[in-house]
DNA sequence: CACTCTACCTGCAAGC
DNA sequence: TGCTTGCAGGTAGAGT
């Protein structure tokens, strides 16, 4: 699903809907996502004004009048989309519910966000604000790939003494949190890393140029708004193109992009999920 | 603690 | 046209 460019298209599409904007009123479709839905969720929801959406990791934070945050998951397959004039100025029809639309926002400014996830690996759940960083989802999340605290020393220190491959390091979302497959497999073919090297056994100037490559993989999505396999839709409905600028990712037996390489694209499994790399440009 | 694997759920494409 | 199988952007929790 949406990894952290996909999350931070959707928040920032959702943001002219919803931040300091009235929720009139929340529907609540089924009991739960992945887990139960907080007791009361649409009656503390209802009524309320979102102070600010936030976005932590891939989650998406929406930080309520009442001292309440609102956190959202997207799981796999979720979608949350805006219908209607987010300004309200006119008279507008929303499109018919469709399966899977669990919880729905109609905002007094006439907008509706409808979150629709099909497999239901998503999430929902209220906190008190203040507390948003104990909560047991959000605790042990490493730092953001895009702020100052992950940097190189952090990077080398975190992940030079692990002996799994560096593949499953930058998907354990304690040493940087945002990466998934898509944005992993991208990243250690710029950085010429095959990804089942195991990360002790990568020089530390090595290591050191992943954390500008990861932020620059990132911004690169984020500014093509994000990348559009299957179920991702930005806000407005739209694709992100990301995908198209994929060098390694779904790119098994498709030449190697690099001048001069004349290998072809592998895709390999490591714990249960396919890698995508070039067995010539990344050792 | 570090690490790997399973399970959760639906939909779709490919193969028979 | 079915039926079966495998695969999908995540990650908590169990197991080693």
């Amino acid at each position: 699903m949406p990894e952290l460019p996909e999350v931070e298209t959707v928040r920032a599409g959702l943001a002219p809907a919803m931040e300091g904007e009235v929720i009139a009123r929340a529907q609540v479709n089924r009991p739960d996502l992945r887990w139960p839905f907080p007791e009361n969720m649409a009656g503390r929801l209802s009524g309320r004004r979102v102070d600010r959406l936030r976005r932590r990791s891939k989650y998406i934070l929406a930080d309520l009048d009442s001292q309440e945050t609102l956190l959202i998951h997207l799981g796999m397959s979720g979608r949350m989309t805006v219908s209607g004039d987010p300004l309200g100025r006119f008279v507008h029809e929303h499109p018919a519910a469709e399966k899977h639309d669990h919880v729905v926002f109609d905002m007094a400014n006439g907008a509706r966000v409808t979150f629709n996830d099909p497999r239901r690996f998503g999430a929902m759940d209220l906190m008190a604000t203040p507390e948003t960083e104990a909560h047991p989802l959000l605790a042990s999340l490493g730092p953001e790939p895009l702020g100052n605290a992950f940097n190189e020393a952090y990077f080398v220190a975190a992940v030079k003494h692990r002996r799994s491959p560096i593949k499953a390091v930058l998907l354990d979302q304690k040493v940087v949190a945002g990466l998934g497959n898509i944005y992993v497999c991208e990243a250690l073919y710029r950085a010429g890393i095959s990804p089942s090297r195991r990360a002790d056994r990568i020089s530390v100037t090595r290591l050191a140029t992943l954390v500008p490559i990861i932020r620059d993989v990132l911004n690169a999505a984020i500014a093509a708004g994000g990348s559009s396999l299957r179920d991702y839709r930005r806000a407005d409905g739209e694709l992100g193109y990301f995908q198209h600028s994929f060098d390694v990712y779904g790119r098994e037996g498709e030449p190697c992009r690099t001048p001069g390489c004349s290998a072809t694209i592998r895709r390999t499994v490591q714990s249960g999920r396919s890698s995508f790399h070039c067995p010539q440009c990344q050792r």
